[in-house]
DNA sequence: AGCACGCCGACT
DNA sequence: GTCGGCGTGCTC
């Protein structure tokens, strides 16, 4: 029907015409798919970048955002251009300093343009929700309570202490005041003499920062007040913050933010994965008075929906966040701390690939605020920027609590009786601990009963049906499970092999490690950490807290136990296998045994008696372990980065590794063929392989791999750029993607 | 990613 | 004969 006979008939449709978009403007929009650049939609106005928009996407309707209109385009015929269906934000969801970012990402990390900007949106955000907050009860002073002299209210101490609290920020939430130990009784009795209002409303405008502290700060030594007085500076200001375990780093950083919170600014600290405990968070809202925000996995969508809008509404003076927090958006952010920067959990591991370190730094330099990176052990990476000068360089050499760093030996294992690989030494100085009355910690780095099962009479071992790997035994629910793939399947009684009866587990996981210590020590109370027993946040809280309540007892874990945690009575701390470090093909694998070994050692010794680690090796021998006897993590990564720098691998070299996964092992391997010989033509990369990945195959698909090094990044990316172009990401049953700073090349 | 199209084998 | 398996291609 046209519009003119229609609106000649219908009246109404006059008017609707007269609605319907003009479609004057071209819009830049992020949708999901496979895109390596955003669509064009039109609209009857222009439209800021950072706003969600129902769109139009083949069959179906998507929702996108706008994105920066000098953003590149592919071309495309304006005659196909589809109008937008709805726009669903009056203001921008995200503010530039995110959208760059997310720009950056999308393009550095090769990966489909829109997954940058989802990733920096919560889930309901992504889905299409409001970005509103939800009606909460809100305490707000009344002129009178602004007004009044706090000291004439000396006569209730909490209803001073409300008011004290009250003051500086002007308004707070419920849950707020409640974290500070205020209830709504006390808030209704100041209402009552009309000091404050309490209302239930959504509440959407930043919130004063108070700066006010509400505990005494530690006193700094003389090295943490260096540190502190250094990492603070005008502008982008990147530093290292070196400090061996109990000198004081978590001080120097809740000092740092109360300086950023003095000049009116807000802070964003970065944790691992596992690190960010309700411990953590306590510590942090005992020191300030200014609200804080958390965002991390466990929250559920709406909570984490609801915390992401009152960090980017400047509700929150602090957010603390992992990986995916880096793009929260925080007005007026002037401080960024990442800790344990070390840690693997910074860097994703699927889809985009990208390392929330590295884009911490982007966004201090863009945003020009100083970023601190803490460790006791520092990334390779990191450490060789502050050695060169790009960071500042702080050291804390001292332990804060004055306690010594514990006595750190191997044990050689050719020498020792052993049983399930636990020597007798091992076995005699657990005792020897648990006798003092102290904890014991074990640290096993493989999960489940036994890594195998297997044949005495042949040697025969049960593998993955869909993976090059080999099943892991475990005994509670008598099931041999793939780590990799999941697969599972009860453990076979004849072996196929020599059909012989004689199978059995081979070697030592928790579980068993659990198993036989209870039987040489039936008293002591086991506690075991691993991802079968404390996969969630909240069973590994559980676990943490039966630790706390015991008394000695012997805590048995795979290296999740080695972040963060400090478990106060564990005197003693025995590393079952070192060794896998060793041999590794991995290119980070040595750098990780030494922040494994440092940041263990480093749990030990905070009782009477002065700690001890024991590491069970075959080869005590091996000169990579002996600057770590001597807790000379600092000599141990210097000579790994004179290795990398005769390899030319990071920080020396760049590297990307492209992956490509098929059910025909020979296509995966072909298609990375076709690229190696595209990108050895260029002439400006090295390029290594196909190889077949370590596991070589995983839940019924084969992997290959192919690695790319250039000493310059830019050339690392103008080879892998038209990639996309020429190879579709999923095409003749090979699907591929690229890892750029891979952190691992397996 | 999701959805349709189209080309093959197996089944009421 | 068609029903449905998945391999392929396209989306502003």
């Amino acid at each position: 029907m046209s519009p003119q006979k229609g609106s000649a008939i219908i009246p109404e449709l006059l008017q609707l015409t007269s609605l319907l978009p003009k479609s004057l403007h071209h819009i830049k929009i992020a949708v999901p798919g496979p895109f390596q650049e955003p669509l064009i939609y039109q609209h009857d106005q222009a439209l800021a970048a950072g706003i969600r928009c129902k769109v139009p996407l083949g069959r179906r309707q998507v929702i996108g955002i706008t994105v920066d209109e000098n953003t590149p385009t592919g071309d495309i015929d304006p005659s196909k251009l589809k109008a937008i269906i709805e726009v669903l934000d009056q203001q921008p969801v995200l503010p530039n300093s995110i959208l760059t970012l997310a720009d950056w990402m999308s393009r550095y990390y090769q990966h489909e343009f829109s997954s940058s900007y989802f990733l920096a949106l919560p889930a309901l955000l992504r889905k299409g929700e409001a970005a509103t907050l939800k009606a909460e009860t809100w305490l707000t002073l009344t002129p009178a309570g602004e007004a009044i002299d706090i000291e004439q209210l000396k006569r209730s101490a909490k209803q001073q202490a409300l008011m004290a609290f009250l003051q500086p920020q002007q308004r707070c939430s419920m849950p707020h005041a409640r974290d500070h130990g205020f209830d709504l009784t006390l808030a209704k009795t100041l209402e009552k003499k009309g000091l404050l209002s309490i209302d239930n409303l959504a509440h959407h405008d930043a919130i004063k920062i108070s700066a006010e502290l509400s505990e005494t700060p530690l006193t700094l030594n003389n090295e943490q007040q260096q540190a502190l007085t250094q990492l603070t500076g005008e502008g982008f200001t990147p530093s290292l913050l070196e400090g061996v375990t109990g000198s004081g780093k978590t001080e120097v950083y809740l000092q740092a933010i109360a300086d950023c919170l003095k000049n009116n600014k807000r802070a964003l600290v970065l944790v691992p994965e596992i690190g960010l405990t309700p411990q953590t968070v306590r510590r942090f809202r005992q020191r300030f008075v200014d609200d804080i925000v958390v965002l991390h996995s466990g929250l559920s969508d709406l909570q984490r929906q609801q915390n992401w809008l009152r960090a980017a509404f400047g509700q929150a003076a602090i957010v603390i966040g992992t990986r995916s927090a880096v793009l929260t958006p925080i007005p007026d952010l002037g401080l960024i701390i990442i800790d344990e920067e070390h840690d693997q959990s910074y860097k994703q591991q699927d889809s985009l690939r990208y390392h929330a370190r590295d884009i911490a730094i982007l966004r201090a330099k863009n945003e020009a605020v100083p970023i601190v990176l803490g460790s006791a052990t520092p990334s390779l990476e990191s450490l060789h920027h502050a050695i060169n000068g790009r960071y500042r360089y702080l050291q804390l050499n001292q332990r804060a609590t004055g306690q010594a760093l514990p006595y750190v030996e191997t044990v050689d294992m050719r020498q020792q009786q052993q049983q399930h690989g636990l020597s007798e030494k091992l076995l005699i100085r657990i005792k020897e601990h648990l006798n003092d009355g102290n904890q014991v910690l074990l640290f096993l780095n493989r999960r489940g009963y036994a890594p195998s099962w297997f044949c005495e009479d042949c040697g025969w071992i049960a593998d993955c049906v869909y993976c090059d790997a080999h099943l892991t035994h475990h005994r509670h629910n008598n099931l041999n499970i793939c780590h990799h793939c999941g697969f599972q399947q009860p453990p076979i009684k004849q072996c196929p092999n020599c059909h012989s009866h004689s199978l059995t587990a081979m070697g030592t996981g928790t579980e068993r490690a659990e198993e036989f210590l209870s039987q040489c020590l039936p008293d002591v109370p086991m506690i075991r950490f691993d991802s079968n027993i404390a996969s969630t946040r909240k069973q590994f809280e559980e676990q943490l807290a039966k630790t706390e309540a015991e008394g000695p007892a012997i805590i048995i874990g795979t290296q999740m136990l080695a972040k963060g945690h400090h478990f106060e009575r564990v005197t003693l701390v025995g590393i079952w296998d070192i060794d896998s470090g060793l041999f590794s093909a991995d290119l980070r694998a040595k750098e990780r045994m030494g922040q494994l070994l440092t940041q263990v050692a480093g749990r030990s010794g905070r009782g009477k008696r002065r700690g001890e680690v024991l590491i069970q090796t075959y080869y005590p021998d091996n000169p990579i372990y002996t600057p770590l006897l001597q807790h000379d993590y600092r000599s141990f990564a210097h000579e790994l980065l004179q290795e990398r720098k005769r390899t030319r691998l990071p920080p020396f070299g760049y590297l990307a590794v492209i992956r490509a996964d098929s059910a025909h092992a020979e296509r995966a391997e072909s298609q990375l063929k076709e690229m190696a010989t595209y990108l050895l033509q260029l002439g400006s990369v090295r390029v290594l392989g196909p190889l077949p990945a370590l596991l070589s195959r995983r839940a019924g698909k084969f992997r290959y791999l192919l690695i790319v090094q250039s000493d310059k990044r830019s050339q690392l990316h103008e080879a892998l750029n038209p990639l996309h172009k020429h190879y579709p990401r999923e095409a003749k049953q090979v699907s591929w993607h690229i890892d750029i700073d891979p952190a691992e090349l397996a």
